[in-house]
RNA sequence: GGGUUGGUAGCUCAACGGUAGAGCAGUGCCCUUUUAAGGCAUUGGUUGAGGGUUCGAGUCCCUCCCAACCCA
């Protein structure tokens, strides 16, 4: 038994396009009045009253003089019931033509089958538009990863796990808009093409200004945009929204991701801390997962389980590597080369002794760290933007929220000395330097207030709440290679 | 960049070096409450691309493309 080839299926439907076409219908519609969403009719159901419901036609029973077919749109499903003789005359006539896949509105009234299924019963249908091809599998969905990425509306047409894990992002960010929204932080939108990439040591993508003459440099971070407001009197403000990096592709990197950076002027990495363990318990309750949250595989089995209770533990980045290493601080540098080298941990030999030691902290302690944990009294080398630590000044006033064996955020007692925030930035040591800034050097001398800030890696805070191995199954349209 | 695995019909997947197959989708017929509807019948595949070995290659070898995972 043979298949027909795609060329041929399309063809098939072009013909009933035409079919369409020569009964005086319109294939691809106008206007339809629905009375909601398909959720919201499912929402309304009440037997016998009237009800119109547009949507894509995802799955077709028939059963001769009678059919079913299911309408479907990103938020549900309904079952619409058509007996060919209750049908207006242009509407049966349509019936036939009707496709998986094609976009379709039904008026009639609502109705429940004799399996207790709650449906429409049609007197009309219209086609709003019609597919040319044909749907994935409707049982199987969609498997293959390369055409779940690049052809983004199959999978969420097919899968209703892509689906769900979208609905999650959408309500989560919505969720995090609220919840600063109600605590003050007002939301404000700084540069995303920026003369001097600053607020953090990564590659930018290059990009050029033709009528200015300039090049200009896509954002690897707002924050020091975000300064100025606090310089310019802001109390409490936040960004939500894309940063770019020109780094490869891997299980969690996409070079342009979503960031959320929140400052608070007056408070301090603690006042901080405890914001964000706030608001992520707010969030896993928002979406209904929290507080233990279940990482499953394939097969539905449990690879992870992640406890959000409260409160937090927290522990010392010094501590946090001695226990991985005992007596790592004890060594002199080449023996931590040595050390690593035994270790399996690849460093180069232009590495200071601060990121030798953070590759121990990001391969023994980091990945380890499953529930969350504020890692703090970092060292004052790898945050050039935060104020020391009074006790301790070779530390800085900052936690690393570790979850999920990720850096999920990091907060800062935010650096407003001008005179300080020069020299560190001027004497930074080791391989990934941030740029000097000078505009927003000359900003500090205005004056910034003492500031709590945070950043919040969305997409992985989504892959940590929602289960998501991958970055790409959080972002709706990754970067993959062209083809 | 390196390693491993994979790419076969629109989708999901089979096929010891020996005639490329199944389920779903499609097409035709039957069927007035089905829901992975069912029954009967039915459909023209550059096996990712290009070379090579062989009487014969989806299968073995080489190069390239794309993807997933691991490593850097």
């Amino acid at each position: 038994m043979e298949h027909t080839p795609l060329s041929e299926l399309i063809a098939i439907r072009r013909q009933k396009l035409q079919a369409l076409r020569d009964y005086g219908i319109d294939p691809f519609g106008g206007p339809f009045k629905t009375s909601g969403t398909v959720a919201d009719v499912v929402a309304a159901f009440a037997e016998g009253s009237a009800v119109s419901l547009a949507g894509r036609v995802t799955a077709y029973r028939d059963m001769g003089k009678s059919r079913f077919l299911d309408l479907s749109d990103i938020g549900g499903r309904l079952q619409i019931y058509l007996n060919t003789k209750e049908l207006e005359e242009q509407s049966a006539v349509a019936l036939p033509q009707v496709d998986i896949g094609d976009f379709i509105g039904i008026e009639g009234i609502y109705f429940t089958t004799k399996t207790g299924e709650k449906s429409i019963r049609a007197a009309k249908l219209v086609f709003l538009s019609k597919g040319l091809r044909p749907l994935p599998d409707k049982w199987h969905g969609v498997q293959d990863a390369e055409i779940r990425y690049r052809q983004r509306y199959l999978d969420l047409i097919a899968n209703d796990s892509s689906r769900t894990i979208f609905k999650q992002r959408i309500a989560i960010v919505r969720e995090i808009r609220h919840f600063l929204e109600e605590r003050g932080f007002l939301e404000v939108e700084t540069p995303m093409m920026q003369a001097i990439p600053g607020g953090a040591a990564a590659e930018p993508f290059k990009t050029h200004h033709n009528a200015l003459g300039m090049d200009l440099f896509l954002r690897i971070a707002p924050e020091l945009y975000l300064k100025r407001l606090l310089v310019a009197g802001f109390p409490k403000v936040f960004e939500l929204n894309r940063n770019f990096r020109n780094e490869g592709v891997s299980r969690r990197h996409n070079p342009e991701f979503t960031m959320l950076e929140a400052y608070w002027a007056f408070a301090d990495f603690e006042q901080m801390s405890h914001l964000v363990e706030e608001m992520i318990c707010a969030l896993a309750d928002h979406i209904g997962v929290g507080p233990m949250i279940e990482h499953h595989d394939h097969e539905g089995n449990i690879t992870r389980t992640i406890n959000l209770a409260r409160p937090w533990r927290r522990a010392r980045y010094r501590d946090l590597v001695e226990a991985a290493v005992p007596g790592w601080f004890e060594l002199d540098l080449d023996s931590k080369r040595k050390q690593c080298s035994e270790l399996r941990l690849d460093i180069t030999h232009c590495e200071a002794e601060f990121e030798v030691t953070q590759h121990v902290f990001e391969k023994l302690v980091e990945e380890k760290l499953i529930d969350p944990c504020f890692v703090t009294h970092v060292p004052k080398e790898l945050v050039p933007l935060a104020k020391l630590s009074e006790k301790d000044p070779s530390t800085v006033e900052v936690y690393e929220l570790i979850i999920n064996g990720q850096e999920i955020s990091p907060g800062y007692s935010e650096l407003n000395d001008p005179d300080l925030q020069r020299e560190r930035l001027e004497h930074q040591a080791g391989v990934e330097k941030q740029c000097l800034d000078e505009d927003f050097l000359e900003a500090l001398e205005y004056g910034m207030p003492p500031a709590g800030g945070i950043g919040i890696g969305i997409d992985r805070l989504v892959m940590m709440l929602t289960g998501a191995a991958s970055i790409r199954d959080v972002i709706l349209f990754p970067h993959l290679k062209k083809k």
